[in-house]
DNA sequence: CATCAGGGCCCTG
DNA sequence: CAGGGCCCTGAT
């Protein structure tokens, strides 16, 4: 890997969501496991991003409230951008956070749910996030899969040293991705050795059909899920329990739901039912009756509540089956 | 020391 | 459609 680039060139914009908007509950998920491309603190937020060929640095900053919502957002470069280029980056950056999405819908219906009530009331405004692009994403599911979070953790971090690169900007030392290209050239053998394993040859076939063109992130954005569930099931090494976090959180497919793996199911079995093992069909079919077509939104929204809650109490049943 | 499951998926029969 | 194999790690 080479020096740290520093990102001197800044351009500073205001950014307006709807309202309500929930700075920290959509910018953090503390239900991800942390990685060295990001970093958050109370009403802030620095991600660096390769966008169109560049790379940047972005830092937003809460300037708003939930009701009245405005969020400065900060793009650093290495060189002059042109305005043009700067408005598709904060364009970008919307869509990513969902900055644009009319949730009141959901809201109204739900505000009464037993379940789901309370936690409305402390997160709303919370938005769906990803903070990568579709092939960038491909890459976490792959390092998540058959792993614990520890391992998952090591294997991203190996990958950015090895291929990705480092940016210096607003004083942050931060990584940035590699272009699916760095990947695409390199050989199995080389990947192996940073201990990914069989996982290799997914992270090669992943890289292919984003470097000859042949899918295109923002074209299918625009499919219906019917449409794009099957295209994405086609990408090698995807499967019934990565499709979803793509079709949700790149996506924002807010129905995407129709498969719990073991661990997740464990913890729905708690906070949906109250017991520690429930029928991962009886599950499915409660989210489906109780939420319909808002039913992965309302599982995000207790999914982060619960894992808000773990970082000021201790909850021994999450901790036992997190198993860092 | 050996064995095994872990925040799956592919491939085969 | 069921089940074995795959990489590596840490728990037992």
């Amino acid at each position: 890997m080479s020096a740290i680039q520093p990102l001197h060139i800044q351009h500073d914009l205001m950014l307006y969501p709807s309202a309500p908007f929930n700075f920290d509950g959509t910018v953090h998920k503390p239900s991800h496991f942390p990685s060295s491309d990001n970093v958050y603190e109370e009403g802030q937020y620095w991600q660096t991003m390769r966008f169109k060929g560049r790379v940047l640095g972005t830092r937003m900053v809460n300037k708003g409230s939930i009701d009245e919502p405005c969020v400065e957002l900060s793009v650093y470069a290495a060189e002059e951008i042109p305005p043009d280029e700067i408005k598709r980056g904060s364009d970008e950056i919307e869509y990513r956070f969902d900055m644009k999405a009319d949730l009141s819908d959901f809201y109204r219906k739900f505000a009464d749910d037993e379940i789901l009530g309370p936690v409305l009331d402390r997160w709303r405004g919370m938005r769906v996030m990803v903070n990568a692009s579709l092939y960038e994403f491909l890459v976490i599911a792959t390092v998540l899969q058959n792993a614990t979070v520890k391992r998952s953790v090591q294997m991203f971090e190996n990958l950015f040293q090895r291929y990705g690169s480092r940016v210096a900007y607003d004083g942050r030392d931060l990584s940035v991705y590699w272009p699916p290209e760095a990947i695409h050239e390199t050989s199995e053998e080389e990947l192996r050795a940073l201990k990914v394993g069989y996982r290799a040859k997914q992270l090669k076939r992943q890289a292919q059909p984003f470097v000859l063109g042949e899918l295109n992130e923002f074209h299918l954005r625009t499919l219906l899920t019917d449409e794009l569930k099957p295209i994405l099931l086609n990408i090698y090494g995807i499967g019934p329990a990565s499709v979803w976090y793509l079709l949700f959180e790149v996506f924002k497919r807010y129905d995407a739901l129709d498969y719990i793996s073991p661990w997740e199911r464990k913890i729905y079995s708690r906070l949906l039912f109250d017991k520690e093992l429930v029928d991962t069909e009886v599950i499915l079919d409660e989210v489906s009756a109780r939420w319909g077509r808002w039913k992965m939104l309302a599982v995000h929204y207790i999914f982060e509540d619960l894992f808000w809650q773990r970082k000021t109490q201790h909850i021994p049943w999450l901790e036992e089956l997190i198993r860092l």
